[in-house]
DNA sequence: TTGATTTCCACAAATTCCCATGGCATCCCT
DNA sequence: AGGGATGCCATGGGAATTTGTGGAAATCAA
């Protein structure tokens, strides 16, 4: 049960969209796929959401169907499901991974984003996010700063204790 | 399990009435048509309803017939069965995409909802919305409002955990 | 006949498919 | 331990299709 992704790592993004997955994330797009079987392409959906979003998050379908399925439970016409379902329905795109392991980006959702040659992969629990690289630095640059607000000897494991930190 | 549809995209209607339906769309109505067989064009049930709503609904064959098991299942002369009853099946209209996919959509239909040279289509779960462009963007204004409210980083799927924000 | 539908053809732009290559790891044989 | 041979991974290029649109011709309806 490899549910979760692990890693993160740089690929290139030609001028049609096409960028490499991080072949580790593929098992488990893979695994979590049930139509899935070997010889086959593992299906994903890119969420990409608002204006306000800097970054695309991929979901394997096992995750994507189970935030459907509570969508789905909240009651009909509630502003929680309204403002949901327009992100993960309205804003996603159900794609999939070709023969060479490649994911192929529209240029409305590159450019949505800023990615333009090149694309980093974040893993992220049980979904992963592609961020355009430098944004992703200065992303990683206020978390690093939240870091050193904390003491020196801090483990983050801690936050595990209490429910919730902002 | 009927796979959802994902994205939203705008195409141009002409004089006739004719607008393109999103490939993906047509993906998904196919899987959703038990009579359809690659080659064949897929049928889907346009519902228009009362005057009050300002967009229509599209389903699939799979999707319509779920609706109407479960209005058959209301007691008979109910008012909730009458109303449900006069909405998908008198104000509704069961069609098919042509060959080069494409949908017509009446004229009274297009005035009904304001549609003149455009239309967005909007993925809703199983079902999909199509607008009158500004009238989608006016709809979507206050979730686009409400997010400049919130956290730079907010992410929706916190709505999930909690019971709701309206 | 006349306006409204369908069909049929046409096409540029976007997207998918198919084939190719260099770089790393890994496995295997002697 | 050295040296292929093998195979997967990341990336590119071009050909073949599909899409989204527009317009003309053919068919219907009244």
């Amino acid at each position: 049960m490899t549910r979760q992704f692990r890693g993160e790592s740089v690929h290139k993004v030609d001028g049609k969209g096409r960028v490499s997955i991080p072949a580790a994330f593929r098992r488990v797009l893979e695994e979590n796929d049930p139509e899935w079987t070997s010889g086959l392409n593992p299906n994903l959906i890119i969420v990409y959401g608002n204006t306000k979003r800097k970054f695309l998050e991929g979901f394997s379908v096992a995750s994507i169907s189970e935030v459907d399925d509570r969508i789905a439970a909240l009651p009909r016409g509630s502003k929680s499901r309204r403002v949901l379902e327009r992100m993960f329905s309205g804003q996603a795109l159900h794609t999939s991974i070709d023969e060479t392991g490649r994911l192929v980006l529209p240029q409305r959702i590159r450019d949505k984003v800023g990615i333009v040659s090149d694309a980093i992969f974040v893993a992220s629990g049980d979904t992963f996010q592609i961020w355009q690289p430098e944004a992703y630095s200065a992303h990683e640059a206020d978390i690093d700063l939240w870091y050193t607000s904390q003491d020196i000897d801090f483990d983050p494991l801690t936050l595990l204790e209490n429910e919730s930190v902002d």
